[in-house]
DNA sequence: CTGTTAGCGCGTTCAA
DNA sequence: TTGAACGCGCTAACAG
């Protein structure tokens, strides 16, 4: 073993300025381990030196170095939002301000720190996992995945992970809303309004969200005995609608009837069509999907479904909550989605 | 091609099952040390054992453990940009979208991650601190500080930290743009187009942008040998600008410029004098602040003056690089802002 | 209730 | 070019 560590007393290596636990208890007059236990709130402490140690950390300024604390305690106190997208994306969509919201408010007397994690441009979406795998995060909600890759490597984390939407992997809890029934319900209510011509914009096709609210758009018209106008791929984004829009527009100039998958989608096809001299609801009604504030402040106000982001991000909060106390549970949580009736149809 | 899985050697106390250096290290046939320089790419390790390393890696799927790492070098690898506003202010308003987005665009070549932190409702500002304290981030880009509180603190730090706008306080690094030049610009506008009974609605006034902004609107005034015909304070959100534009409404019923200090607040604004029945630009004239995407959305697009946000965060993205490097510069750089001249104004 | 003793996993001298 | 030894700052047994 080790002969001397040549640290007696008096001159600590401390380069850094940076005050360690070894200052605050030497000059509290106690031990590593007191002080320790006296700042992380703990065990048996005497009020006498609890009070002495706090002292001798509001006047030395001192912050505990939490690679060293993370290192012993395997756990770093953060958890992430995962989100496989850009921030331009991120930012300029409402629905993952309202997730973000949810999550941590479901973390809000909890002393854990959560974080928003994004992918840079040309990242392959792994990369996210490498945040989790270097153990910086003890668990995470992940939204918005395209495809499944993503979901199949968390099988190999030690780190609990929740997802919102349909990871498409067996045995992964998340939390979703129904789309297939949401689409149904959007769709009906435009026949119900009297539209013959219906059209669809899609979300991501290679997202479940995606792909159900199609089907729940087809099966409503099936169920009416109608056929589908057409149907344009988005990406949920406003960008996505415009072009969607004016690809239906050119295909059927008589469509009179929109179900869009978001409402971002939905406020560009809005603006496509009355740049095109179409009047909304007189002319197209359009449905949108998300109920999100953009929804309130197209002209007409649009109709939608409710998308319950803030609602999935808290629940998905919960779960990622009980799965760190040692609680998991790995089946998922569907809610459903109701129409919110506004001007636009 | 070493295909033994589970654990080699037995009688490590590998509980976590994260494979660790020294497991690549057992694999590969070297030492801890060779196989830490074989990783970190750094000095002289012969191809042969490099080789050898480089496939236990893969093999083991090793990660290494950052906070260990941490621990050694005192280092996190990781930048923050601090934002001590909540989240749904830094979601709804675009200015910060374009701050983190300038900011990462200043690291795309550096291996360093950005990553964004906001305030959580109840918390002092200065909790954003420990988060640079604790040593989890190597520096920081601030942003929306209000009071000097923070810039103060930040003088104790170790750790780097460029601010975006004036910190108030001597010494310290930032970029900003003119904003009394701005505002200048901005009101001079107005009156040279025959505006005549002029009020602004400023940002907040505990933020030096926000003071800044409402001293050149009045220095412009002054120079016309005009009065203000009102001034609402607002908080550079949208939901500010419309009580502040009631405000003025109220107060001058007959007003016909306004100047607002941020296009949020000017959008706000132009709604409510939509609804209360003046027309813009016909009665009323608008000039916003920052040329965000919400000025080219209003109905009538809105005149503004350029933010120069992602400029500025991209500048202060390099200082913070430079200073990383060793390279510090503690004096300002000042952006100039210019008008966009569109249908409000 | 408190001090002593071990490591956590890693980078990094210093010798070989 | 490689390996052995040390310590970063902290928490967690285990004794007192």
């Amino acid at each position: 073993m080790s002969t001397d560590d040549g640290r007696p007393g008096g001159a600590n290596g401390n380069v850094t300025g940076a005050p360690t636990l070894e200052d605050v208890a030497r000059a509290a007059g106690v031990s590593r381990a007191t002080a320790s236990r006296a700042i992380n709130g703990g065990a048996l402490v005497s009020q006498e030196t609890r009070d002495a140690v706090t002292r001798a950390v509001v006047d030395l300024g001192y912050a505990p170095n939490q690679a060293a604390r993370m290192l012993v305690t395997k756990r770093s106190g953060v958890l992430g939002v995962l989100v496989p997208e850009t921030d331009l994306r991120v930012f300029s969509d409402p629905f993952f301000a309202s997730v973000y919201h949810g999550v941590v408010s479901a973390f809000t007397d909890h002393d854990a720190q959560v974080v928003l994690a994004m992918s840079k441009p040309g990242q392959p979406a792994e990369t996210m996992l490498s945040y989790l795998t270097s153990g910086r995060i003890d668990g995470a909600v992940i939204v918005s995945h395209h495809g499944t890759d993503l979901a199949r490597a968390t099988s190999r984390l030690t780190q609990p992970v929740v997802f919102i939407g349909d990871p498409g992997v067996g045995g992964l809890p998340y939390v979703d809303v129904d789309s297939v029934q949401a689409a149904q319900v959007a769709t009906r209510h435009l026949i119900g309004q009297g539209c013959r011509r219906i059209t669809t914009i899609t979300g991501a096709m290679d997202m479940p969200a995606g792909r159900q609210r199609q089907q729940g758009f087809l099966d409503a018209l099936a169920e009416a005995g109608l056929e589908p106008a057409g149907v344009a791929h988005g990406n949920f984004t406003d960008a996505g609608g415009r072009t969607a829009a004016r690809e239906l527009l050119e295909a059927s100039p008589d469509l009179d009837g929109i179900f869009a998958a978001s409402d971002l989608m939905a406020a560009g096809a809005m603006r496509v069509l009355s740049e095109a001299g179409y009047r909304v609801p007189a002319d197209v009604r359009v449905v949108g999907f998300d109920d999100s504030e953009a929804s309130r402040q197209t002209t007409p106000p649009l109709t939608t479904m409710t998308g319950r982001a803030h609602e999935m991000a808290r629940i998905a909060g919960r779960m990622l909550r009980n799965s760190l106390a040692g609680r998991p549970f790995t089946y998922p949580v569907i809610l459903n989605s109701e129409l919110v009736p506004r001007a636009s149809a």
